[in-house]
DNA sequence: GTGTCGGCCGTCTGCCGACAA
DNA sequence: TTGTCGGCAGACGGCCGACAC
């Protein structure tokens, strides 16, 4: 996966200007990745339409007016991803330049088994730690869990007494942080004293916030923060109204779909309930190799608070269209599950199929309950009923 | 001019979740106004673009789509006007419901001298001062200006020595920030101590930025801050690209257009170099009342560093659209000027008729280079040709 | 009339090991 | 192993009049 990662897209190439992916990919989580350059993805304004709620904390209006236009999901080429990081709160987001492909191109589709878009390995020397009151206090400095310390941190000179070395790190913009690195007092413990202070302060960050560390094969200190999730962090954005910006993601994709142009969008991981661009490979196989029904069990990769990867289980309590006046015939969240382990709401009762991983797999004949087997595209996307599937290659 | 002035509508109008209407004006400037509530106006696209294309510090693409079923302006019914500011920097801004007329309405449309729209008038008792870098520093406190500390403070008691008294003042958001405020120094003067510097911090305020107190009729006393303009405060949005916002705000006022339903639209007084919602009465009395043409004279009102008016001169250049592909017939800047005193395109070198005043005032007969007088309205608003202008009783 | 400074005092920052969970 | 605390020393915040423009 080659990515161009530069913040500022005006300036010459320069290293100085780019992001770097790997603390980009660990500030974003475990479980996002980002489809390749030039590769075919899927594209689904529903799920797009979901992030700006979240963003703009506003559900969309059911007065909106239907795109009739624009079918669920387009199939695109994505001619560009940039990651980015948000100035003011380091946020991490991702902007992708996306062509939807005309009836010809749907049919000469081609595609590799590494364009199924694996989730983004996270680094092996890197350590993420959520910030305790002390950590965050003025009284005092930063108290690194000791395996971290060993495992990311450049080994002290423990002939010295006490041990001590300066850090430099880089955040997501490239600007960096210094701090003292001690391990003193009784018993001995790793702690960041000069310099964090200022870091804790210009990040603004409050106890329940996460800091990671990366030491990455360049021999560099690379430093990423993650927000707890706040309630109502966001703000209903003075520009514009979030009806508006519900329908300018709908127009900018009608019209591109309409004129097979390149359009533009924004994923914010950290913000959208679920990934909205996703390789064309892993839709097919989902959606077309995979059979699926009422009651049957599954797992599906959640992210834990020590930004790992647990699996939780779930049974699949129905199968039917998640908004049938506005999306009818949509594979975005198709699928009713319940939750073994389920804690408030806390895990989306709708999920998609390429989300899970059904248990028990099923060989290819018909299932009892079959999901949609007679239209297994929506009409928007009827060339595609020609293709092969069977000789693509999957699963 | 009655406002409904909420900032959370969804809380009953107690006094408490309100924005001071006073406070709101001094902050957005001496030269912005909002249209009554239930008036008429007509809505500019063409100048809401502009407006996000500020904000978002992007111009507008040249690919974009043009929707030619919307007119260059909407003849509106304002339905709901309420004033906002930014929880973050508490930057001003409006949200405004409008609602397109048909074309019966529009035939029936009547309105009041009043509807003119006036700029709103600035407080009397108030004061606004640009902040020092000792104002600022962490060194001391503010220092009054004596003038402004008698006009707008509550008269010290000069028994005391030093005299000195608590001042407890309300900002847009009606927190409460209270300053101790002394007399003294040799020679003397008026000073902000103890309170000022969390003020400053809390509000990020730097040298430049400029704070304004304003003693009310109801013996409050209210605070108010204006940032200096500094280059590309604005973040490019991670929530959604500038290409999709153009076509959202495009999408819903031709939605609404198009079935004659409400819409809202965000207007923030500090971005937008002009206003995009204009009184009826004005617009009307601007483009038909008014005779222009090239080399006339003219003066038009702009704000000053110390947020009060001056007029500026300039010569009409020419008269065109300014944007004859996107929006042909449009009123929207058609003015091309010269300015008297042109300091490096300071001022906007288009203007819109209802912006300036022409200098020599032309009775109702056709002047030299008359503008646009067979098609006094662009096409869109046909339904107003019918219309007896001459007995609206304006001019 | 007011912007900036030196002087001075008090509070808070921030480094230390103690201690307990 | 690590979160929080008391102790302490030094830095900075913040109030004062002096002084100059």
């Amino acid at each position: 996966m080659k990515l161009s990662a530069c913040l500022n897209q005006q300036s010459p190439e320069g290293e100085k200007s780019c992001l770097n992916s790997e603390l980009w990919h660990a500030c974003a989580g475990p479980l996002v990745s980002l489809p390749s350059i030039g590769s075919h993805v899927v594209y689904f304004p529903q799920g797009h339409s979901e992030q700006v709620a979240v963003s703009t904390n506003k559900e969309v209006d059911a007065q909106m007016p239907n795109y009739q236009s624009l079918p669920a999901q387009l199939v695109c080429q994505l001619h560009n991803v940039t990651m980015h990081a948000d100035i003011e709160t380091d946020e991490v987001y991702a902007q992708m330049t996306l062509q939807p492909l005309n009836a010809q191109e749907q049919k000469e589709v081609s595609f590799l088994p590494a364009d199924m878009g694996a989730a983004s390995k996270q680094p092996t020397n890197y350590f993420c730690k959520t910030l305790t009151a002390s950590d965050t206090s003025t009284h005092g400095g930063f108290s690194v869990p000791r395996r971290a310390a060993e495992k990311v941190f450049p080994p002290l000179d423990f002939s010295q007494q006490p041990p001590a070395q300066e850090l430099i790190a880089r955040d997501l913009h490239n600007n960096e942080w210094k701090f003292r690195h001690i391990f003193r007092g009784q018993p001995k413990r790793h702690l960041l004293t000069t310099g964090w202070s200022v870091f804790v302060s210009a990040k603004r960050l409050v106890a329940g916030d996460s800091v990671l560390f990366i030491w990455n094969e360049k021999n560099q200190l690379l430093l990423g923060i993650r927000r707890a999730n706040r309630p109502q962090t966001v703000m209903p954005s003075s520009v514009l109204s979030s009806d508006s910006m519900h329908l300018g993601l709908l127009a900018a994709a009608a019209h591109a779909a309409a004129t097979n142009s390149r359009f533009t969008i924004f994923y914010n991981p950290r913000a959208s309930p679920s990934e909205f661009v996703i390789p064309l490979a892993k839709y097919i196989k989902a959606v077309h190799h995979t059979r699926v029904s009422v009651g049957m069990r599954f797992r599906m990769l959640f992210e834990t608070e020590e930004s790992s990867v647990r699996r939780y289980m779930g049974t699949i309590t129905g199968i039917s269209d998640s908004d049938p006046v506005r999306w009818p015939n949509s594979h975005w969240r198709s699928v009713k599950v319940g939750w073994d382990e389920s804690t408030a709401g806390e895990r989306q009762p709708r999920v998609s199929l390429w989300e899970i991983e059904p248990l028990t797999t099923f060989p290819m004949y018909p299932s009892p309950f079959p999901l949609r087997l007679k239209r297994p595209w929506p009409s928007g996307l009827s060339s595609y009923a020609g293709m092969k599937i069977d000789d693509m290659g999957l699963n």
